[in-house]
DNA sequence: TTGTATGCAAAACTTTTGCACGCCA
DNA sequence: TGGCGTGCAAAAGTTTTGCATACAA
């Protein structure tokens, strides 16, 4: 699954909302392509970002997190660790996916499905609530965690 | 749907653990019982217990927080406004809810199911994920906000 | 009595903000 | 050129930790 950001449509909403699109951002968002399937916090691009860019300041990057996320661009997400967590919103509607958090080692692995619609569509029909995104977070033990465990047994 | 915490069942857990009940543990602990629909956040529950207890720490509310949710009492939740909130744990089984949360004023609703089963089976199966638990986050307006959204357009 | 728990204060972290300067459009 | 963006440092906010004292078992 490759996903990629359409940095020409990006250009012309940055240029309608009087956005500029600075080299800073544009090192953010290269981080972004280049660590796909990464879930980055804020210090991690600060890390990344600081190789290229070495006089980068990490207030530019929250800014810019916040900025991207606002766009929908990015979407923010929280494992739990006491820090917020970002990665590429699939724009490409239908096409979600979970987390599978390890509660042992703290990895995070993706999980495709489109399932939840019909349970979106029961939710909505239920509770008069319009929904616009989900996050599902499922937590257990990955494969070898699973059997580090059994080997302790 | 009331959801209590079995006290004498606590107790004996406690005890197993060498943990003690302390006053400050019991204040806690009804605080999340009279306010079973919030989900409350450490500074929240410092101020309700604080009437009770008026010489309570607020790091004893975190390490209490802390202490009940390793034992699976609560649940620490997390609704992205930059502190955890707890609730009480449904032990009993297949009982799910999941949060509504309203991009616009912010209430997070509760919402019961159990469909959730099906895509948990199937991720089970396909991932090789032991899956212990599951958290589902659903964004969107509430019905309050979505009148509010139509009058202004 | 003994080791766990508490309260207070300080520290550690993450994230936000103010402000002077820099630079994209 | 004008105004948005940046870097730095300070501030704000949440959570953790060290330590002497208190107290449940």
């Amino acid at each position: 699954m490759t996903m990629t950001i359409d940095m020409s449509d990006l250009r012309r909403r940055f240029h309608d909302m009087q956005y500029k699109m600075t080299p800073q951002r544009e090192i953010i968002l290269r981080a972004f392509i280049d660590f796909q399937d990464k879930h980055l916090s804020a210090e991690d691009i600060y890390q990344i970002v600081r190789k290229r860019s070495p006089e980068i300041g990490l207030a530019t990057v929250y800014r810019t997190l916040e900025l991207l996320s606002d766009l929908e661009v990015l979407k923010k997400l929280d494992f739990g660790d006491g820090r917020s967590r970002y990665e590429i919103n699939e724009t490409n509607s239908s096409h979600h996916h979970h987390h599978l958090i390890c509660l042992l080692c703290g990895s995070v692995k993706e999980f495709e499905d489109d399932l939840l619609e019909t349970l979106e569509n029961a939710i909505a029909q239920k509770s008069n609530f319009l929904i616009v995104d989900h996050q599902l977070k499922i937590y257990g033990y990955c494969l070898a965690c699973q059997q580090k465990r059994n080997n302790v047994d």
